[in-house]
Formats: structure tokens, C-alpha cells, sequence
DNA sequence: GCTATCATGTAACTAGTTACATGATTAC
DNA sequence: GTAATCATGTAACTAGTTACATGATAGC
């Protein structure tokens, strides 16, 4: 019974196949700084991901004792896994791009708040495209002294969030200019 | 039992208010070209929020006989809807903004690929983005000529994906460049 | 004593997707 | 004949979220 499997699954044997012989947990927080951008995997998900990875016998999961911390599980690609990585990355990316803004929707109901709280949601919009920029910038001022080929394309992927992110920074302007022109004070 | 609902429940109440007596299957088809772009919903999904917001008593539903065309319901706002929307419109947006690119996702494991393959895998997204960009310069065209307060930040929210869409493009160019100029011929 | 880090999970839910069903009318 | 438009649904699934549990060690 092989269905195949949401592009979640991939992300995560992608992630293992970039860091081999990492933890579960380990690979929580390169997600966090990574993937996050573009493909968010919460900790449960992970989790629940390693283990059909593991059940599929796409990866393999080793004990690993510590002494000062507890026991982890860390995991690494089989030759299927390597395989199956290799075959999804060969299919063509489906138009499978989901975005849903909740700034967007709610400003699209915009003409029944009253002006000032327009005002405050651009405001808000703003500032939380200024933090993804500045984090945007920070992963890719790390990436950028790293010559590695994987990190090159992981930079250009931080890169397209940067570009995004600029571009809607200047439309908050440009909103907020429009918005102010056609009603003074 | 009067659990909140999700934002989509919302941008459908928000739907029927900006075009009240519209039937489920004209809903659907607004949503397509206007709420899809930042906030889609599936016909499927779209039918049961209006059974959900009728029983909610948020809307009214209204049989509608013809002679032509099969028997339609029509929906409008009652006043407990007309309050909730209020409500919601007056909550600040949580930084709710899900975006997954099965694009980036790929394109973040691009040193496992062929350099050609790369190269496809960006053709088709610029191919896509162009295909975005002018239906958004449609829709901004066909709404520039209203002067509705209600239109002007929709032009406002097609703008915003345009300006994106048109920041994605120019990334496109910058990362083949920068994948040639490294890796020539 | 408190908080943070390491480390792995379970339980319960629901939003959203996909595939399918039905059937009349109009236009080519 | 066949495709498109109008119109409304049902059924079945699953991916992803949220909240919670546990427990050791290290540093302040």
C-alpha cells in the first residue's frame, strides 16, 4: 500500500539527506531556520514524518546514548531514500504554491472599517515585514561566507523571501500614499 | 457551542456583504477571481461555510425559483452577521500568513539535481509567474476604471500580488545569472 | 528556585482537498 | 452529439495544528 506521499514527507527527507546524522530535534531547528520560509513543518509534524520515513525504510533511525543529555534517535538516508529524493526532485513542482494572507483578506473588507484602523493593520503589516526582512538578512549575511554548493542555493532561496519582502514593503508605501491622497487629514 | 470559526468563514461573510443576494454558485465564482489570489477557497468548502453561517444565523438563505436555470439560494447578511464581521474586521490579524512554495521547496535541494534540471525547474516558475502577473493586471484594469470605495482596495490587494509577482521575476533573472556566471558554458 | 536546552512523543481535532453525483438548459 | 453554464451538494480522507506530557541536566 505505497500511496505517495505530500511534499512534507520530501521536505523532511530532503533535510536529512542536507545534515545526515542528525536528531529529530536537531532537525526541528535547521527546519525553523530554513525550510520555515517556504515550506513551515511544526515539531509534531516532524516528528510524525521521521516515522513513516522510517516505516517506508526511506531512512534509517540509530540509538545514540549521551550521558549528560537523553537518549536520541538520529537518521540517515537508505539507498530508497536516496532514490525516492532523486525522483521527486526529478517531477515537475505542480502549480502548488499556497499563500493565504490574513493582512490581505482582511484588508480586501477594508472599506467597512473606519480609516484609522486601516491605518493601524498597515502599520502592523509593515512591521512584520520588516522583521522577516531583517531575519531574511541575517540567514543570508551566514550563508554568504559559506562556499558550499548546497548553501549557495539555500541563500538564493533566503534571497527570493528578501526580494518579496522589499517589494511589499515598498507597496505598504504606496498604499499608504493612495489611501492619504484621495482623503486629507 | 459557539466555538470562533477560521478566517475563511470570515472572507466568506465578507463575500456575501460585499455582493449580498448573490447565490453559492456566483460566490463561488467572485471568490475565484478576486479572494483567490491571497485567501482561496474551494467550491466545496465555500458551500458548507454558507450552511455553517446559516446556521449561525449570520445569513439568511433565500430559494429562488427559475425558470431557465436551476432552483438558487440567495444569501444576505443579518444583523448578528453584520456584527460578527464587524468584530472580526476590528481583531488585528495574527501574522497568519501561510506560505508554501513547492517551487522554493525544490528549489532548496537544487545541489541533488542536474544543472539542467535547475534550469527547467526556474523556466517554469518564471512561466508561472507571468501567467500571474497578467491576470493580476487584468483584474487591476478592470477595477481602475470603477471608482467604488469598496474596489479600491481590491485594486490595492491585486496590487500587492503584483508587485510581488513582478519582485519574483526579477529574482528569477538574478539567480540564473548567478548560476551561470559561476558554472559557465 | 527558575529558566533554558535537549529530546521525544500522544491525543484530539478540524480545515481543506479530491473525487464524484445529478440534472436541466443553451449553444455549437 | 457534445461541451459549457447554472446550481448544489455528499463522501472520504489526511495533512497540519494545538495543547499537553515527561524528565534529565546546566546555568543563573
Amino acid at each position: 500500500v505505497a500511496t505517495n506521499l505530500p511534499d512534507t514527507s520530501y521536505a523532511v527527507l530532503g533535510l536529512i539527506d542536507k545534515v545526515p546524522g542528525s536528531s529529530g530535534y536537531e532537525l526541528v531547528t535547521v527546519a525553523g531556520r530554513s525550510l520555515a520560509q517556504f515550506w513551515p513543518i511544526s515539531q509534531t509534524l516532524l516528528y510524525r514524518e521521521l516515522a513513516r520515513l522510517t516505516e517506508r525504510g526511506w531512512v534509517t533511525a540509530t540509538r545514540v546514548d549521551q550521558d549528560t543529555a537523553p537518549v536520541k534517535w538520529t537518521y540517515r538516508l537508505t539507498a530508497g531514500g536516496r532514490r525516492a529524493l532523486a525522483d521527486w526532485l526529478a517531477t515537475s513542482a505542480p502549480p502548488a504554491s499556497s499563500f493565504r494572507s490574513g493582512f490581505l483578506l482582511r484588508f480586501f473588507f477594508a472599506h467597512r472599517m473606519r480609516p484609522r484602523r486601516v491605518q493601524t493593520l498597515l502599520a502592523d503589516y509593515r512591521r512584520a515585514l520588516q522583521a522577516q526582512r531583517d531575519d531574511l538578512l541575517a540567514i543570508i549575511d551566514k550563508l554568504s561566507t559559506s562556499t558550499a554548493p548546497a548553501a549557495r542555493f539555500g541563500r538564493l532561496a533566503a534571497l527570493h523571501g528578501l526580494r518579496t519582502a522589499t517589494a511589499r514593503l515598498a507597496w505598504v508605501d504606496e498604499a499608504e500614499d493612495e489611501l492619504n491622497r484621495e482623503r486629507p487629514r
